[in-house]
DNA sequence: TCCGAAAATGATACTGAGTAACACTTGACA
DNA sequence: TGTCAAGTGTTACTCAGTATCATTTTCGGA
């Protein structure tokens, strides 16, 4: 369904990728040592055997590293949702959407939690992964527009909806991981859409001071 | 309710509001002209008539410059929240925060439109302005746990719930300067927390393949 | 197998953000 | 008025990120 895809083919490509994992590498080695704001980008480069300005060819800022499958993931699953069947509704296509991303996770739960450590320590390295997050509202954005070219209003509500859903997947996604991942994301990911698509009165009635039957 | 408070009082005080104002203007004048990129803290801090170590003890970095009310803003909301009557319901409490804010919203209107269109020319902005609206969850937080010390199942969800009304508002903000912000913020506002209270199933039904009679 | 083109890299040098240290000035307050 | 604290300027530094250009490495065709 999603698959790794790609024989390195070329030598030249097989290069880069080893390259870029040495970055990688060194990267999480010098900062589980020196933490993110202690590391230089030379050192690095350097403990990678690349010269500075190649860092850069791999990766757009310091930040980037420690986030190397982001745009990897994030390009797979918009492959994925733009060539599904279409006969879905939109909410059920996010719902199939958040499953599979959730597989993708709890497959790399480990580097996960260390890149959350990391961010934690790290108000650049904070910010730099709210820049990432944001590109999922494309995706939900791709999720909840398919096919029709939805009109003008509906437009702005559907915006407003997406924001919404990929704050909270992102949510949930934190909480998993502050509770140690061991717990079943993709079903957590369905609650929180639950809670989406029913409506706080209903799931959780207690904000809102109405009971669960009422109403 | 929400008032702009203090007088300036000493001379110390008012001096230092002013060099900040200055800073403000020199910066705004600046980017209209060369652009956000294309200017530099030292051209800031010489039409300010300071030096540049001077504009870094008034803004942290030179992107906060661009929202020099964000901060008073949240702590003023932060204050009203946790100074308010206890005895509303937890989403109550966040709608009448969501007015309270967006009347503050609506009289900078044009203050905010700038510095929309100087968040779309950057995307170091575009970063930056990502982590100031982060800060708003505290506060959308703030409104949803008031008085009980919130059980800890119960607390997750609260959590995930209170990132996508941030999120939910902070995007109905944006449609609202997109479309040139004529329209009636609070009452906007409104209607994203029906959607977030009632959930999509009655309030955008199209996205979930229900009619809106049917459950 | 060799050769030319394209891609990747390294060296060097630059800009600009942000910070530290320290001396100096100015407002607060008794 | 004089003392102290707060605010500022100067200087100099680190480091991220980029441009330029020469060099090396791989590719693909003859």
């Amino acid at each position: 369904m999603v698959e790794i895809s790609q024989s390195p083919s070329s030598l030249r490509e097989r290069k880069k990728a080893r390259t870029r994992q040495s970055l990688i590498e060194a990267a999480f080695a010098r900062f589980d040592r020196q933490g993110f704001e202690g590391t230089t980008v030379d050192e690095i480069a350097a403990d990678a055997e690349v010269s500075r300005p190649t860092f850069f060819r791999y990766f757009p800022c310091k930040e980037a590293v420690v986030f190397p499958n982001a745009e990897i993931w994030m390009k797979r699953l918009l492959d994925w949702v733009q060539s599904g069947e279409a006969d879905d509704t939109p909410l059920s296509t996010l719902r199939r959407a958040c499953t599979a991303l959730s597989q993708l996770l709890e497959a790399s739960r480990d580097e996960l939690m260390q890149q959350r450590e990391l961010v934690k320590s790290s108000p650049a390295l904070a910010a730099y992964e709210k820049q990432v997050d944001a590109r999922w509202v494309e995706v939900v954005q791709a999720c909840l527009s398919r096919g029709e070219p939805t009109p003008g209003d509906l437009q702005r509500q559907t915006r407003i909806f997406a924001a919404a859903a990929t704050a909270a997947f992102i949510a949930t996604i934190q909480e998993w991981l502050d509770a140690g991942g061991s717990s079943d994301l993709a079903l957590e990911g369905q609650k929180t859409l639950d809670i989406l698509e029913q409506g706080l009165g209903r799931t959780i009635p207690h904000l809102t001071g109405s009971t669960p039957a009422s109403e």
